[in-house]
DNA sequence: TCCAATTTCGTACGCTGTACGAAAATGACA
DNA sequence: TGTCATTTTCGTACAGCGTACGAAATTGGA
């Protein structure tokens, strides 16, 4: 019988799953009765990491992700409280599987590092922008991570508070970058076209359907775009470019 | 009997919808037989756009629209092809309601009256991030939007890839901060506790989980937003923070 | 051996977008 | 005015989703 009254637990369930490998000492009192579990939480959440690098985000269904262990689709529920505490699982372990180098000695090398690992990992799983947009996780890989980030772009010479705001600029502006992309991939892939291909295929009513309208500017950036690297955008050449000014911003901030 | 062989249309059927209203001169044929349409494509998107402003893009369903006007639900597909379109349409007519001031002279000035323009519009109607996953689009005040952004960065020194550029990261960086501002909405609705009573919930049960890790940085990092301003974030301070290191890049950048 | 605890999972519900086809409404023409 | 081709309306249905519920199966401890 306890002193206390019972008062409802608000802590969220999700974070002991979370730190499920890392709780205190003790390891996690496994069922003294009952059957077995067939397979553990990392099986099942590695199985819909593969799932949402091979087919996406849409096609982490609980009944698929069951399917594969031959399980019935409700099983799953016994290891995750639902679908999106399992996405949030999937993000830290995902994370995990990404090694945390040395960083450098020079600032502007180490700023680049933060923003292109973060890059890097977003396009080798790009479901992690949509898992983003549903709950801001706080994992044991995570955490790792977002010390590391801050290891990064601390002694540079800024407070506290903007140390936590540089890091969310720089890998913001990464996950920008991964998400336009995301975009243009996937639009190659449901019109069956390649980007010059959708333009040449879109000419003709686009110039009738814009003939009363004037946008010189966006016809000329378009056009010197088009010649730069016949596509209307690149990714690739955007992040060096806003990664060059944002770092340049920041040094200049604290006075290099 | 044409004398062009029938090549299938790879054309987008969306554009002309997009364009309705300004499609060269003259009007759409309207149908010569048939019943009247009981409404119209406009009245349909604004419906859309009031669902989504009060309760998410979630709550834009097909049947709760076609209930605002009593209709079927299959009638919407009468007026547009299927709800991906429709949510693009909604995007552009939003994008329409805001009206685009006159840029001051002052270049950081234009820059952040870019940035904040695009953010305000964004805390207005949140759901535009989530539509911006779906498709980038391309419809008559998506355009005018982006000339006038082109027109803010114009004449600053900046080379015509670069002007889109930076038209991007500051965009860009606004809809990263509108969409933090979202994701905390989101939580303290969902959680049904603020920020901080969160925290404070979770307090025993993060120290417990997280005893064999050390986050010195984060601790350190943590404990200064909290005194700052009672939360782990502020994305007004973010704003400001973000928005003049990056206009400091970019006009450094220029030379000035 | 028996029971309590635990996992497994079939069924079902409400929800989604939308394919299909019938029914209703309308303008043009005989 | 009657007829018909055209267009809009929309009821029904289907596949797929997350998951609530409860029964069945499995296991270790007493």
């Amino acid at each position: 019988m306890n002193d206390v009254p019972d008062q409802p637990d608000q802590s969220d369930p999700s974070l002991r799953l979370l730190w499920r490998h890392r709780t205190g000492a003790r390891e996690e009192p496994r069922a003294k009765r009952g059957p077995k579990q067939k397979v553990s939480v990392d099986e099942i959440v590695d199985a819909a990491i593969d799932l949402a690098d091979a087919e996406g985000l849409a096609a982490v269904t609980m009944r698929a992700i069951a399917q594969r262990f031959g399980l019935g689709a409700m099983t799953l529920y016994s290891y995750v409280p639902n679908r999106d505490a399992l996405l949030v699982l999937m993000a830290d372990q995902v994370t995990g599987r990404t090694e945390l180098p040395e960083l450098p000695a020079d600032p502007r090398k180490r700023l680049e590092l933060v923003a292109n690992l973060a890059h890097d990992e977003l396009r080798a799983h790009p479901w992690l922008l949509e898992v983003q947009d549903v709950r801001p996780w706080l994992g044991p890989n995570m955490s790792d991570r977002y010390e590391w980030q801050l290891s990064a772009v601390d002694g540079i010479g800024l407070t506290d508070l903007e140390m936590d705001q540089t890091v969310a600029v720089l890998i913001g502006f990464a996950g920008n970058i991964a998400r336009s992309e995301l975009m243009k991939r996937r639009a190659e892939q449901v019109t069956g076209m390649t980007e010059s291909q959708w333009w040449e295929a879109n000419y003709d009513t686009l110039s009738e359907v814009m003939a009363g309208s004037h946008y010189p500017l966006a016809n000329r950036v378009g056009t010197a775009a088009g010649e730069a690297y016949q596509a209307a955008t690149d990714p690739a050449r955007e992040l060096d470019y806003g990664l060059a000014r944002i770092i340049d911003g920041v040094l200049a901030h604290v006075g290099r």
